[in-house]
DNA sequence: ATGCCTCAGCTCCTGAGA
C-alpha cells in the first residue's frame, strides 16, 4: 500500500499534472493540499475516472485540502475539531484501516507577525487534537506540508537561513512535540540522497541549483512504523514545465 | 547569469506563498 502528499499550488492548473502522476504512480492514497478552489469547483468526475474517490475541503483563491483514495474514506473530519479555523487545511479519513490525515499547516510569513502567531495557535490545536485522534487510532499517518524544517539538514543554506520563517525555534519546537506524541518522520527511516528537499522557490532557478527546503513531511504513528517499508520524495513533477513548487512525498507500507 | 516566480482575483497590479 502507498500513500502520497503533494502540494499542488492550485488544483485548477495542475489537475493534468496530477492524473498523469496518479497514472505513474498508482498510489492508493493522495493527500493534496493548496486546491485554491471553492467546493464547486472540485474536478470530483475526473478523479473518479482515474479509480480514485475524493473528499474534499476548498476554500476560495487561499488553502483547500483533498482526501483521494482507491476505496473510499470513512468518518471524515473536516478541520481541528476543538480548533476554530475560518480557514480549510486540514482533511482526515480511515482508508484501509488506517486513520489518515491530510494537512496544510499555515506558513507563518515571519516571525513575529500576526501570522505567525496564528501558526503557533494552529500548531497548539493541531498537536492536541492529534493525541486524540491517535489514542483512538493507533495506526495513523500525518501528512502534508507542515512548513517546518525539523533542523539544519532540511535547509540548503541553514546559516543564510537561520531564524527565517520555517527555520525557526519556535516552529521547530512543536514539530518535536508533534513527533513526541509517538510519531516518526517517514524520510528519515529511510537512506535518502543528501539535500533531500520537497519545495524550491520558484524564482533565483531555486529546484536548478538544488536551493530547497524539507518542509512537506509523512509522519507515521509507532504502531504503523513497523510496516513501514518505503519513503521518499519524488521530484520527478517538479521538472514538469509548469510545475507545482512542491514536489510529492510517498510513503509504502506493506499490509499485513 | 549571484540569475525575482506563480497563483487568484475587487485582474494589467496586489497580496500571498515559502
Amino acid at each position: 500500500m502507498k500513500l502520497a502528499t503533494w502540494n499542488v499550488n492550485s488544483l485548477s492548473v495542475r489537475l493534468p499534472q496530477v492524473l498523469d502522476w496518479l497514472a505513474a504512480n498508482p498510489v492508493d492514497v493522495l493527500v493534496l493540499q493548496e486546491l485554491k478552489m471553492t467546493d464547486d469547483k472540485f474536478p470530483a468526475q475526473a478523479f473518479l475516472d482515474a479509480g480514485y474517490q475524493a473528499q474534499w475541503f476548498g476554500q476560495k483563491t487561499y488553502n483547500g485540502v483533498a482526501l483521494l483514495s482507491r476505496t473510499a474514506a470513512t468518518d471524515v473530519v473536516k478541520n481541528i475539531p476543538g480548533f476554530d479555523d475560518d480557514m480549510a487545511r486540514v482533511i482526515t479519513g480511515t482508508v484501509d484501516g488506517i486513520r489518515v490525515i491530510g494537512a496544510y499547516f499555515p506558513n507563518g510569513q515571519e516571525p513575529g507577525s500576526d501570522k505567525f502567531e496564528y501558526k503557533m495557535e494552529w500548531l497548539t490545536g493541531l498537536r492536541s487534537w492529534i493525541k486524540t485522534e491517535l489514542a483512538a487510532h493507533p495506526k495513523l499517518v500525518l501528512m502534508g506540508d507542515y512548513n517546518i524544517t525539523f533542523d539544519d539538514d532540511d535547509v540548503w543554506d541553514p546559516v543564510g537561513l537561520e531564524g527565517s520563517i520555517h527555520c525557526t525555534e519556535e516552529e521547530r519546537y512543536h514539530l518535536r512535540a508533534l513527533v513526541a506524541l509517538g510519531l516518526h518522520d517517514g524520510v528519515r527511516l529511510f537512506a535518502q540522497p543528501p539535500k533531500n528537499f520537497s519545495w524550491w522557490d520558484y524564482r533565483d532557478a531555486g529546484f536548478r541549483r538544488n536551493r530547497g527546503l524539507r518542509i512537506d513531511h509523512i509522519l507515521i504513528s509507532t504502531a504503523l512504523k513497523p510496516q513501514a517499508v518505503a519513503c521518499s520524495v519524488d521530484k520527478t513533477p517538479r521538472k514538469n514545465e509548469r510545475p507545482s513548487d512542491h514536489a510529492p512525498v510517498i510513503l509504502e507500507i506493506k499490509t499485513l
